[in-house]
DNA sequence: TAGATTGTTAATCGATTAACAATC
DNA sequence: TAGATTGTTAATCGATTAACAATC
């Protein structure tokens, strides 16, 4: 594998290239070129070799590349086969949405506790996994290796929770509070799923189409 | 407002610097210079200007930017103030998470209705909102003004409903499904969520991480 | 007026696209 | 061998950063 550094963008599209090779393989198509993948993606046939060969030489020439062992490049480019752990934080709405519909295991992930405040969820189990009480949670960290933890915590907990984390070794957060919860420049790896910043970048593309239209 | 094509970059940022003047004018700062605003954001002074200025002149020089009156021009390019309104399609984990503790309207955002196949949630109200059965979504469409779709239902249902969601004219979904809904190229605006594309992204930085330790 | 800071042009940097030799 | 398609270098395009005149 290559050393040099592979920008943002780069890794942003290698998800979506996944997700389109399994689907692939889920149609038995077992062979593809840059120029048919570019299509079905809407990338260009170049940028598709550029990205592949940031990691490596993954096709054939004068055959493409071949489904299943593409696929398997990147899942472990992603990180996927490394048995990464992760902790969910707030067994609220969300929390629970997560734990009983996202397949984390799907991904490479394995969800090993919840954490909660509400006695009435402590020791019950949601979806296979085990809720504690937020007391316990720095013991667990402590005891346990967790490579990432799962905020879904209300607005007014982010920040402390996540202080907490940071002071017990977590490294990666996976936040889903909506709230940004280190400084810029901070060495905490923190993947933000805003949801309001999501809804208004489509508020403004709807904007932008009726603007459009009115001309 | 300029008329210039405004990157996609711009756009995603739009969001962040709302949320941060928000902050700014919830602890009473009134005025800030790009310089004080790139710092808290992580951002150069330069690209907060040229940001700004792809939509007028929103500063005055020798003083910097009055962080209200910039709030409400953002707002305003973010189409918040346009009333647009929602319909939720699929009362799940997801969509009642949604329902229940996003603030759809604090985004300037009016969630009118909500539509589930489940018989025991249609004709309940779930948060103030009115759940109807699937059945009568294609009319509810035809007799109101719907501006976006929030899609939050199972994964193999995601491509039927997009399908007739967009046959019934809705234009702008939001899509909760991690599952592709438009060929590239289509002219529906489609704003994706896709979690399984940020917890590989987490993933890979991850991966990195201790990679880099390894040395 | 002097100081501060924008608006905006120019320079740089990086990402995407095109082209083509290498090779299966 | 001929055809196809990659890997990779070069060209282009766009986004970010720097610089500075304009001006509050």
């Amino acid at each position: 594998m290559k050393k040099e550094r592979i920008s943002n963008n780069v890794i942003r599209r290698l998800p979506r290239y996944l997700r389109k090779l399994d689907e692939l393989m889920a149609s038995g198509v077992n062979r593809i070129s840059s120029t048919e993948l570019g299509q079905q993606l809407g990338f260009t046939p170049s940028q598709i070799r550029q990205d592949f060969n940031c990691f490596g030489e993954f096709g054939q020439q004068g055959y493409g590349y071949n489904v299943p062992l593409l696929r398997e490049q990147i899942a472990g480019i992603l990180g996927m086969d490394r048995g990464f752990s992760a902790v969910l934080i707030g067994v609220g709405h969300i929390g629970r949405a997560l734990m009983d519909n996202f397949c984390f295991s799907e991904w490479g992930i394995n969800l090993i506790q919840a954490f909660d405040v509400n006695p009435e969820l402590v020791g019950k189990e949601v979806s296979g996994v085990h809720v504690s009480s937020m007391d316990e949670l720095q013991k667990f960290i402590a005891n346990n290796k967790v490579d990432i933890a799962v905020l879904t915590v209300p607005r007014d907990a982010a920040l402390p929770v996540s202080e907490t984390l940071i002071d017990n070794g977590i490294n990666a957060i996976w936040n889903f509070t909506n709230v940004e919860l280190v400084e810029p420049g901070s060495p905490v790896i923190v993947e933000n799923l805003h949801f309001s910043d999501s809804l208004l970048a489509l508020s403004y593309y709807v904007s932008d189409y009726y603007d459009g239209q009115k001309k």
